[in-house]
RNA sequence: GCCCUCGUAGCUCAGGUGGAUAGAGCAACCGCCUCCUAAGCGGUAGGCCACAGGUUCGAAUCCUGUCGAGGGCGCCA
């Protein structure tokens, strides 16, 4: 039996007291859909607050006061709550009873999903996120889809989806027809042993060098592709081998930061698909022949504002494909593959148009086969743009800052800090802690804020230790551990009626960690992962002012003391769940 | 020209599908480590939520307009 959570068993009250409340005003029914009852963000007007008499008051055409008077008096009783008021010009408050408030933390500590409400199972997302260049090391830019897309499976994860996480790299375009030339002219193999795809991305940039002054290079680096395409031997094998040497070096980026892909799909595994669907667009009469090239026109009186008037080239005048073709046809394979009901895409805000044009093509392609146009939900989750102070970052400007020196920055930092702070822990020990805590930093300053807003790179920022930063959760969970260390073999303990919470310091904390699945409900609907970063901030700080204020090992009672540590026990669990859906470790100590 | 974002404390940003007195962090200032980890806790100061209208019992939030910033608009991804 699933956990309800707080705000689920209190609007079913309010539903049926506004039905009650309808009823004798002749008018059941009225309105079946009630306002989701919320936590409040002052305690004065109690622990959660329904506004739903204003929504009633309006439709039955009375005093919203006078509903709410109305609605109370017929609220069906519950353990959870103690009293209820009303306030105001008809707010309905509500005070949830000390001990039912434990229990309830309590079930969800026990629960498998910590409480958080399961949408059925099998219902499977595809997730498109990270998705990097081939011959290319990963820079900041990478950071925020990988970081960003990563964290939203896990939420997705957390909500009882079956998650399909996709990385669909860049491995296909005519980029390779360039390196297959500046290979076999420039390699210098002694730094390809250092740094394999440093010294791939030093290729490329000569190419471009060279070109630029000599352009018969760009006709050789055409048929290159071209041979590679056709599947000529020496050059495939070429491409295999940078392919592999990439996807290793990613890799490496993608264990430390914990991210981990189900499939890599890149470019190249739909190539063969992008014929037919360019001659499926041009029988369906939804694209056209234009200037040698083919193109879907979108009218100006299309349903999707965006896209009125625009154009999607799907095949180029010299033959060759572009993105959107090729987002047609991976479009195609994951619902035939996985049939999920939603695909995520995260990255850039500046795709939104090529989105929603390649949304709006499916759609009517779909519906031309009269298949269900809406099958399938289509999400763009787009980011900000990611800037440096001086302006855009480009491979070629050679103004790139790399993401594993970003990384090993912030562990270079975090050591230092915990050099200072823990140097009774083993070498070691430190060495660990600093690649968790460094590493974490980073990834909790992205998630942070809204995904939407544009960012201006800044190392203090992204490496703070103090503060809404991940170091900082790091260490009210690890103060945790410490006391249940201290506590002796019994501190994890969880008893129900152990969990009493007389002060108000405990209180507050209760009434903070009882919301992580609401919190969790909340971000995945708005896929806003900062959601979850200033929840998780507020139950640190709680967590702080409890252990600050109230000594838990030295309590007056062995009873208080048990009750504390029960309470410590709650505290970390709710952290972990956090951290872990965030992608930032919990450590025991730090 | 059309389309999409954004404008909130000195700085960086939350809050935005309407709710009660607009919140953090950093920076500044004042306190707190003979006591469970000071990556912390308490306190002070700091705001016409760009501007002007509109809708509403109620607007930072929704609508319209103005000003300012960024981005995107057939053969890049």
């Amino acid at each position: 039996m699933a956990v309800q959570t707080v705000s689920q068993i209190l609007t079913s009250l309010v539903l049926a007291a506004a039905d009650a409340a309808a009823d004798t005003a002749g008018r059941a029914g009225v309105l079946p859909v009630v306002e989701s009852v919320a936590s409040t963000g002052n305690p004065r007007f109690g622990d959660y607050q329904s506004n739903h008499a204003f929504r009633l008051g309006k439709a039955l055409r009375s005093n919203p006061r006078a509903v709410a008077e109305q609605m109370v008096a017929r609220m069906p009783a519950h353990p959870a709550v103690a009293r209820i008021e009303v306030a105001g010009p008809g707010f309905i408050n509500f005070y949830l009873d000390d001990a039912w408030l434990c229990r309830q933390l309590v079930a969800q500590h026990q629960d498998r999903a910590g409480g958080v409400p399961q949408v059925e199972p099998g219902r499977t997302v595809v997730i498109d996120f990270s998705s990097p260049n081939i011959a290319k090391r990963m820079h900041i830019g990478h950071m925020r889809s990988t970081i960003i897309g990563s964290a939203l499976q896990r939420l997705y994860e957390a909500c009882g989806y079956t998650v399909v996480a996709d990385n669909h790299i860049g491995d296909w375009g005519t980029q390779f027809g360039m390196l297959i030339v500046a290979w076999r002219r420039w390699l210098d193999p002694q730094a390809f042993e250092r740094d394999p795809v440093g010294e791939l991305e030093r290729l490329y940039v000569a190419f471009r060098d060279a070109a630029a002054t000599d352009p018969a290079l760009d006709d050789l680096a055409r048929q290159e592709t071209a041979r590679l395409q056709a599947g000529d031997p020496e050059n495939r094998a070429l491409w295999q081998r940078f392919i592999d040497i990439s996807l290793r070096e990613f890799q490496g980026v993608y264990d430390r930061l914990g991210v981990a892909f189900h499939v890599t799909l890149g470019e190249s595994f739909y190539h063969s698909a992008l014929p037919g669907v360019v001659e499926a667009l041009l029988a369906a009469g939804l694209a056209e022949k234009s200037d040698g090239a083919v193109v879907v026109r979108f009218p100006d009186d299309h349903p999707v504002k965006a896209v009125r008037g625009r154009t999607l080239v799907i095949e180029k005048s010299d033959g060759a494909y572009l993105y959107g073709t090729t987002d047609l046809a991976t479009l195609e394979h994951r619902l035939a593959t996985w049939s999920p009901v939603e695909i995520q895409y995260i990255t850039d805000g500046r795709q939104q148009l090529h989105f929603q044009q390649v949304f709006a093509v499916w759609r009517s392609w779909r519906t031309w086969r009269k298949l269900d146009p809406n099958a399938v939900k289509l999400v763009h989750t787009w980011f900000g743009t990611l800037k440096l102070p001086e302006g855009a970052m480009s491979t070629r400007k050679g103004n790139v800052i790399r993401l594993v020196d970003l990384l090993d920055e912030a562990v270079r930092r975090a050591r230092a800090v915990v050099d200072a702070k823990s140097p009774d822990l083993s070498a070691q020990q430190r060495a660990e802690i600093a690649e968790a805590v460094g590493v974490g930093a980073v990834c909790y300053a992205d998630l942070a804020q809204n995904p939407q807003s544009d960012v201006v790179f800044d190392w203090d920022r992204m490496l703070a230790m103090e503060g809404n930063t991940a170091p900082f959760l790091m260490y009210s969970y690890a103060r945790c551990r410490s006391l249940q260390r201290k506590g002796g073999p019994k501190a994890a303990a969880v008893p129900l009626s152990a969990a009493a919470c007389p002060h108000q310091l405990e209180r507050a904390l209760v009434r903070t960690l009882v919301r992580l699945p609401e919190v969790v409900a909340a971000a995945l609907a708005s896929h806003r992962p900062n959601l979850l970063c200033d929840y998780l901030f507020e139950c640190a700080q709680a967590t702080n002012r409890f252990y600050f204020e109230l000594s838990v090992l030295q309590a007056d009672t062995a009873e208080q003391r048990q009750s504390r540590l029960a309470l410590i026990e709650l505290t970390a669990g709710v952290l972990e769940r956090g951290l872990a859906i965030l992608g930032v470790p919990s450590l025991p100590r730090m």
